[in-house]
DNA sequence: CATGAATGAGTATTCATTCAT
DNA sequence: TATGAATGAATACTCATTCAT
């Protein structure tokens, strides 16, 4: 019984997520150059032909994963940057939320230690390098500035401030996601990157 | 005869200081799956030949760097403990140090870089990983320690605070080991992890 | 699914078949040493590649060959023994049917070749050499004893014996194989090594 | 105090002469493609680069071996053709004598053990193929048509039962040089294999 | 002359990609 | 479509030869 053309581009896109979603661990555990095509396809549970049926090669598949990665981390915090509440509340959020997130070693976590990786292969056009223009580090300018107008935030760049406590969290999730036990991590550590000690 | 042994074992000690030397740097900026033989010897300026004269192959190369690069991090710090010296001050002797090595990109920044390299692969006996028994960490849990007494550090897990310590400065090593712009960092920033506000 | 499993592993079975087949042929031409990698694909018309994915190297390569040989020589002989006839025959039997395989370059021909080589190269493992636990070896010396009994074969220790006798059959065939021309080979030469003249 | 010219040839000449003999045998037991220059001089006791002075390259090094060789194995059989005596004593003499070189894994022993090895690389001008116009064959040919007439001597073209002979001979020869156990070895084997039995 | 460290062409081996089934 | 065996370009490693000392 022949499929309607609908549900046939149903079932590519399942696969197509299917294999995105499995690389990103992949990947995160073991780097670009150190994957290789054929235990990535093992891994999936797919043969390495059906990888190139989805994409052109091994870089476009990373490429993807990285649109991909980025696109879901922007969500939630653009919309906090939006809401009602003291730089200080929402900073205790979002700590409190990315400690979930690596202890959990979430998609998130491996989109993170993906991220540091990325910092590493040479390939010139990574997002992470060009940071300033990361939506995650613009939101959380923004959250800075406000906490510095509070009184709530310490001093300085809020810009630099923000890229330096997005390094300190991917580093967190690159070493949870790489260490067979759970590494101890508290949400206080990241809150006093940016909030005052009382 | 043209030389004496001993002239020709110093040459010979030379050349592989040499070698390990650059190594460090090229497989700080491309990890060890990145490294191609043929480049780095390029990078050296040496023949690919000339490198199997002095490891017995890739691995084992890598394998001594970072035997090496663990070695030299060690006596400083052992020695600062010994000091008589409030824990304040250690610990921003300690920053403004770290700080300095990562600006100028010593060999010291390079060794934090490789070091987050190692925890990414699958080498299990890689020395980051198990950090609780690395001289640097327990040198500054013991300085923690005379500073959660003096009243000086925050609370919590001498051990896992310095840890955590050495993974923001190993971070921030291999982002600015990686960018090729000039990253900024505070020596604030690495102290404020660790030290009370006033 | 494209193949059964079982068509699947019939497949591969028969390329490993090949592969075998082709390299006793290259092998006992060129010798181990001689034999380069690319060369050999090139001769048994497949890539380098395929090789790799049937022997893990060049070294497993040579040795499931020695295995293979080893096994298919020893069947006939085994046999010929049991049967019910003169020594005297049965030798003539082997010598004709040695000068036979020689002379049409079969692959017990090559067989022998490559245990000449085997002698040569400095794996200490080769079956050759502990030609006293071959079974060939063991065969010839039955048929020997009972030659002696009957008057018909020359005195002396028949383990000796046999172990001579194989080694100018496997010279001749090395000989044989070696050169473009085809060498001549009398059944006599290899029947009065053994047996008396008339 | 500078040598007169003479001298400087007489070491010259006494140094090339060392490293002909001790090449023999170095290659005799692992062949020219498994003999490694670095090796060959460890085992002479020299080192790479006098090989070179006194070589051109491997090849050269090999050719002269071979031709060092060949002329040593002949004058002894091409005077024995001329003296009277009959061809029975003198094929029994010449297997004594081969079977005191192959047990005492003498030069001519190597040579031989070499000569086998020479079948085997693919290099044309191989001395042992050409057999026909090779001194000992011509020599023993010559023996073995006066045998003939004597009637000691087995029937049959008496080029190629000479050429027979020495397969054997080589044969033995090379299978004592590489094995580590001195292997048994009759007179009366070489000697069936032209005389008839009494 | 003698040496052995340095070299790079040559070889073994790996791995992204293709393609017949 | 899905597969995984086959491929060969890319990579790790070896070894004959050179050359500064």
């Amino acid at each position: 019984m022949p499929k309607t053309k609908e549900q046939c581009e149903e079932i590519k896109e399942k696969m197509k997520n299917r294999i995105l979603e499995s690389s990103i661990e992949y990947f995160a555990k073991n780097g670009y150059s150190g994957t290789k095509i054929t235990q990535l396809a093992k891994y999936i549970g797919i043969g390495q032909g059906t990888l190139y049926i989805y994409f052109a090669n091994k870089e476009e598949l990373f490429t993807e994963i990285m649109k991909k990665l980025n696109s879901q981390n922007e969500n939630g915090l653009e919309n906090l940057v939006k809401v009602k509440m003291d730089s200080e509340s929402k900073i205790k959020l979002i700590s409190e939320s990315m400690v979930e997130n690596i202890k959990n070693k979430s998609i998130i976590a491996y989109s993170f230690a993906l991220n540091i990786r990325m910092v590493q292969e040479q390939s010139a056009d990574n997002q992470f390098t060009r940071s300033y223009e990361n939506i995650p580090v613009k939101a959380l300018r923004d959250i800075i500035l406000q906490g510095q107008q509070e009184g709530s935030v310490i001093e300085g760049d809020p810009y630099k401030l923000s890229d330096y406590y997005w390094s300190v969290v991917h580093t967190l999730a690159l070493i949870n996601i790489n260490s067979n036990e759970n590494q101890t991590l508290e949400v206080n550590w990241l809150n006093r990157i940016l909030l005052k000690d009382k």
